[in-house]
DNA sequence: GTCTATACAAAGATAGAC
DNA sequence: GTCTATCTTTGTATAGAC
């Protein structure tokens, strides 16, 4: 269990050309969604032939799958439980969460891999709806508990329900980094992101 | 210039199989998206060949722009004019908006247009990336001024600028239309909606 | 304006050699 | 584990008859 490699984020040690795909599709699938990625793209940027990545993923729907649960693992991973806040590390979890969204926004025409996919849910196979819904729940039940807790701790100040409150505000990113792209502005999500900390700042609130 | 038709939102008097067609192709690109619709879906439903889907859209670009731009125009359509606008019409106004996406979350699993096109943004065909940029812009500018207005006229109250607060309101209901359907989950638009509400208007702010 | 027929390219996937 | 080769299906698009 040597603990080498470059820079990987989790997963296994060893690095190996079903990691190497993973890599090359995730970042593809945040740019162009999951209907127009083909084995063919793939292929051709790794340097082996589709039947070769036909070996490490059968179907297609096994490669979804696997990009999204890496990808949603990730994101989890780095989300302090909110058991172990308290005090002023609620605010910092909470830039952090922002922060997420911002380093997404920065690589754009890279969006969400969740909103993407979002996007194209219907058509997806099943094992990858399942990841997708398992991503925006954990993410909107992480958050709403920071909120909530948070607030009871008098870190955030807002009307109604932490869980309410963290809808509104993983949609509202998830959709500023889609509209963002699309008109090539900036703005929108700084404007989502300063949104979110006034809705539940109270720092950030004056006029 | 017969005043016929049966239920034509704008476009031609005569209806036609080219209307026909558009129906048909917007709410399959509201459930799937661009990428995921075919010919062959439209020959299907409407009972002609594809040839014949051909004859009145030659390229699927010229389909998918006309698709979008009759969408787009019909949505401004619903939108009064700010110059038209004064004292309680901007409440109005809001809430008409609102109903906009609130119809659309009722027909679920169909998202905005906008939204779904904005996920694949990157690999559609530029005459469909400048309606879905026009139908974002209009709505944004369109919001943007009512807010600010409104708020001159001592309707809404918030902090910021009107167009901060509109780019943040069009990606929350966007945002929410796409996780809402991912979800299955009718509560997720709700909370974009009350959240909205609450972002403006004085009197749903009270804890 | 709609049909049949067809061209042509790409996609997902499998078989079997190395 | 990667390769070549191939199958099969689907998609966009065009030609030409009716």
């Amino acid at each position: 269990m040597k603990a080498d490699v470059e820079n990987k984020t989790l997963e296994s040690s060893e690095d190996g050309t079903r990691t190497r795909v993973l890599d090359v599709v995730e970042p593809l699938l945040m740019e162009r969604g999951f209907n127009a990625v083909s084995y063919q793209d793939i292929s051709d940027r790794i340097g082996i032939r589709k039947a070769s990545v036909h070996y490490h993923f059968p179907t297609k729907a096994d490669l979804g799958a696997a990009v999204i649960r890496r990808y949603a693992d990730r994101v989890d991973a780095m989300h302090v439980p909110v058991e172990m806040l308290s005090g002023g590390m609620f605010a910092v979890a909470f830039e952090r969460f922002l922060g997420v969204f911002a380093q997404i926004g920065a690589r754009s025409p890279r969006v969400c891999l969740g909103g993407v996919l979002g996007g194209e849910f219907e058509t997806l196979p099943e094992a990858m709806q399942v990841e997708v819904r398992r991503f925006f729940t954990n993410l909107r039940e992480w958050l709403g508990a920071v909120l909530e807790r948070g607030r009871a701790q008098g870190v955030f100040t807002f009307a109604g329900d932490g869980e309410t409150a963290a809808r509104a505000m993983v949609a509202m990113l998830e959709g500023a980094l889609v509209i963002g792209r699309a008109l090539r502005d900036p703005d929108e999500l700084a404007a989502a992101l300063g949104t979110a900390r006034r809705m539940v700042l109270p720092s950030t609130r004056e006029q």
